[in-house]
DNA sequence: CCTCTCAGGTTGTCTGCGAAGCTGAGGTGT
DNA sequence: ACACCTCAGCTTCGCAGACAACCTGAGAGG
């Protein structure tokens, strides 16, 4: 039961709520300062340590910034997007969808960039897809992932690899369930093999285009299975 | 001068960033309860209201949760990733190069799933875009994003439109001062209307191959001119 | 074995106090 | 006229104490 955060049941959670709405709504533009903690307090009808706490909060979010001697500042007017609930709460489709196009694209930079040491570890994760075929749905997922992780890495764009890392979870979610679901591993417990394999061969080659086709053309079948289930 | 982010200063931010990195640590697990307000006081060396604002920041940041009566407890050990600020400190080209595998697709999803209400969108959205050219380069690239945030728009992803969203502050920076350093409008101050034009009508004709390579070239063209500021 | 009661512990909130720090006005010296 | 200094008034910071509201688990009672 999730009521406990249905009901702003704290003072402190109501002012921070009334002060993160004025902050939001641009009462107060970025750089300005807050009035003072008794007259938050004041105009808030609490106590003054109830306006600190509040204020503390907003600044663990990131939205204010406390000065001492000057003020309480606000730094941002829009709160940090909270992405692992927000990607907890897509369809798994619409992640597919965008997993998909970060990593075709993906798989295009890796075959221009990747070094030798990315071929290992290419190499690596592929054998441990194939050890992994005789383990659990989980394991094989993981393994899978393993190896698209290190074709992102490849790419050596820092922001997409942390981006990739960030879908990890729900994609590790959604692929479980639909392994779960479809018993597409039955009779072939390493499924997709070929198709990474010509991936892998690919991106070591320095071949973007198949590198690109080929795992578009993967990841579409997947898609179309998923929106199926 | 950063300076004010390097110390912490006050005994709130020093308890909070030992509570954090004990919680990060994972010396108290998901679900447990952290020891009482009055103890945490004695064991850091501070007062009660001090471990209260710290764990309020905390909270904030979405790490724990107080429960009246009960105790506070840990609801994850990793932060919330900061994404504007690890977009704020990117390269501009990392940027650049995962907005512009987004949006090729994003195009050709857009032309398979525009909307009657999509295409009016981007008509308004290319009209803003030509009555902008006579302005500032800053006016100009925001007409010229609004246009890309509507094809991505019509993709009709929600998830990728949110991501899309997150780009806008550190694109329109980096476009602003491509910009104002290589002098591209003087002279054809509304830079790139044909192309943008035929992207906006092969979305309209539903020619996703069209709109996506239309918009990669164009994409392409302008990452290249970033790596060589 | 189930239910109720309750004592002890915990967080929530307020108030008062003093310390530390910033800011701008106004004076001072050059 | 300009630069520098001083300082009063504001702000946040931190602490302590008091009491309210609430949760939890142990033990009494059925």
């Amino acid at each position: 039961m999730t009521l406990d955060a249905l009901r702003p049941n704290s003072l402190v959670d109501q002012a921070t709520q009334r002060l993160r709405e004025e902050i939001t709504a641009g009462t107060w533009a970025v750089g300005t300062k807050l009035p003072g903690e008794t007259t938050l307090a004041r105009t808030l009808g609490v106590g003054r340590s109830t306006v600190r706490e509040a204020l503390r909060a907003l600044a663990g979010a990131g939205l204010v910034q406390a000065r001492q001697g000057a003020g309480v500042f606000v730094t941002a007017t829009t709160p940090r997007e909270d992405w692992p609930a927000r990607l907890r709460q897509s369809a798994i489709t619409e992640i597919y969808e965008v997993r998909a196009m970060l990593e075709v694209e993906a798989a295009q930079l890796a075959a221009r960039r990747r070094t030798p040491d990315d071929i290992a570890a290419l190499d690596e994760a592929m054998q441990q897809r194939r050890r992994a075929a005789t383990g659990s749905n989980a394991e094989f997922v993981d393994a899978d992932i393993n190896l698209h992780a290190a074709i992102v890495a490849a790419a050596h764009n820092l922001l997409l690899t942390g981006l990739f890392e960030e879908f990890v979870p729900s994609l590790r979610r959604g692929l479980i369930d639909l392994l779960e679901l479809t018993d597409l591993r039955s009779g072939d417990s390493n499924h997709g093999e070929e198709v990474h394999s010509a991936l892998v061969d690919a991106v070591r080659r320095g071949d973007a285009e198949a590198a690109g086709s080929i795992l578009r053309a993967e990841l579409q079948q997947t898609l179309t299975r998923l929106q199926a289930v």
